[in-house]
DNA sequence: CAAATATAATAGTATTACTATCATATATAG
DNA sequence: CTATATATGATAGTAATACTATTATATTTG
């Protein structure tokens, strides 16, 4: 019994291994000049530069600084971005399309549209943790950095361009998904792409309000952005959970 | 009959015109070298350089550009703000503290609080329109720029010492406003500076969405942004119009 | 009219956000 | 194993930005 038990554990942990190792966030390539996923140099510039960012701010990060931090050069690192608006606008992708990908895996088989709904709202309002699968990147600093930069991407005169060119292709898609997920309750609520995106925006907006304006929010430790937005949708929606 | 009439307006006209007139809003002297409203070249600096940011984005605007097109000197400009982050702040606070002004003088002699916040709600998420009040000041611009900069302003690694140094008060207020008829409606309520905060961000960031992502709001010419965000709060607190 | 104050003009500095060129290291193909 | 392609590193240079400092000239005020 002990056996068998060691011996499914061993092969779940294996094909649980090579399932996650196989997942790749697809990103569009036009936000890089070369593929940083394809060399070591890549992934510590990809690496790096969330510590950093997190680290200095935004507007204070250059490329210059980066190849100092990561022993390369800055002429190295504008073979990879064009410049550190479009590195922003890669790893808020990532970002994104890593939260879809747990969005979808954890809402697929749920039959009931409230109780989808409801595990959608889980996922996209709770506090970030380390996912083993991607060992260059720190996605609890990258959440940090979406919520206190991600706005400046697309906050510029460029915006309307760079949608047109696929820029934001994964965050549409993740606001829509929740969309369609909260017309499934409730077909005849008038709002549901503006409650999507009031969630998603909303939540970034709760977590920043916590470290930084505590009297402009609600939330804590105990009440969190997750009690508050379900509370928000399905009254909203007038389904009770 | 006709006599008595004209004469009531002639004189209603000119003690709301004083009225108007003398209404100042303060806003926090550490954020400005010289009073921009004490002189003639400071007017013009306000004034054109919420034209300027609007046509060219925040990115873009120099006081060096601004300097030209006001036909003054880039120096004569810094005399009066230490840099364009901090004329951003005076600006937002100018805006917001406008909004209170026309929050407070709306909801003022409202009992009930039901309606008093759905007054609220209007006032803080209807379209932006002229005010008479204040002729150097586009207010219709000045939302735009609330819109598409406001977050540039507090999304920085400074934002807790300016947070200390109260850069930040008059759009603090306003969220309290909210947050406090908000509990009225509902004392049981549990994330009232939550909603507050939602409403107010979430109104900029809807107005956003309908510029440059249509498909991520449900908010339109018809659907407006203060009908989802009144339907959106009642429903909430479970309390009907 | 003198003195104070406001504004303008000019110059200068460190940093940023790149571009260009050339050198060297490493991988790969024949 | 070598030729060659490719990746990376080093250096230099440019225009613009975000200022600071100084001096000159208007304009206001006492």
């Amino acid at each position: 019994m002990i056996v068998i038990l060691l011996y499914l554990t061993c092969f779940n942990f294996n094909t649980m291994e090579k399932l996650i190792h196989s997942i790749r966030i697809t990103i569009n390539d036009k936000l890089y000049l070369k593929d940083p996923e394809s060399s070591n140099l890549g992934k510590r510039i990809v690496g790096e530069s969330i510590l950093m960012i997190n680290d200095i701010g935004f507007e204070s990060f250059t490329f210059k600084k980066l190849g100092k931090k990561i022993g390369s050069n800055e002429s190295s690192i504008y073979r990879y971005f064009e410049n550190k608006h479009k590195l922003l606008l890669y790893l808020a992708s990532w970002y994104w399309g890593w939260l879809e990908y747990q969005l979808v895996f954890a809402t697929n088989n749920i039959p009931d549209p409230g109780h989808k709904l409801e595990r959608a709202i889980e996922i996209m309002t709770r506090a970030t943790e380390i996912d083993l699968a991607f060992t260059h990147i720190n996605e609890v600093l990258l959440n940090k950095i979406v919520i206190n930069e991600y706005s400046k991407s697309y906050l510029t005169k460029e915006v309307d361009q760079e949608n047109k060119d696929g820029y934001f292709v994964i965050y549409k898609r993740l606001v829509n998904r929740m969309s369609q997920m909260i017309s499934e309750v409730n077909v005849n609520y008038r709002y549901p792409a503006s409650l999507a995106s009031t969630i998603i925006e909303g939540t970034l907006h709760q977590y920043f309000l916590i470290d930084h304006f505590a009297s402009l929010t609600s939330c804590d430790n105990k009440n969190t952005p997750t009690e508050y937005f379900k509370h928000l949708a399905f009254n909203t929606l007038n389904k009770n959970i």
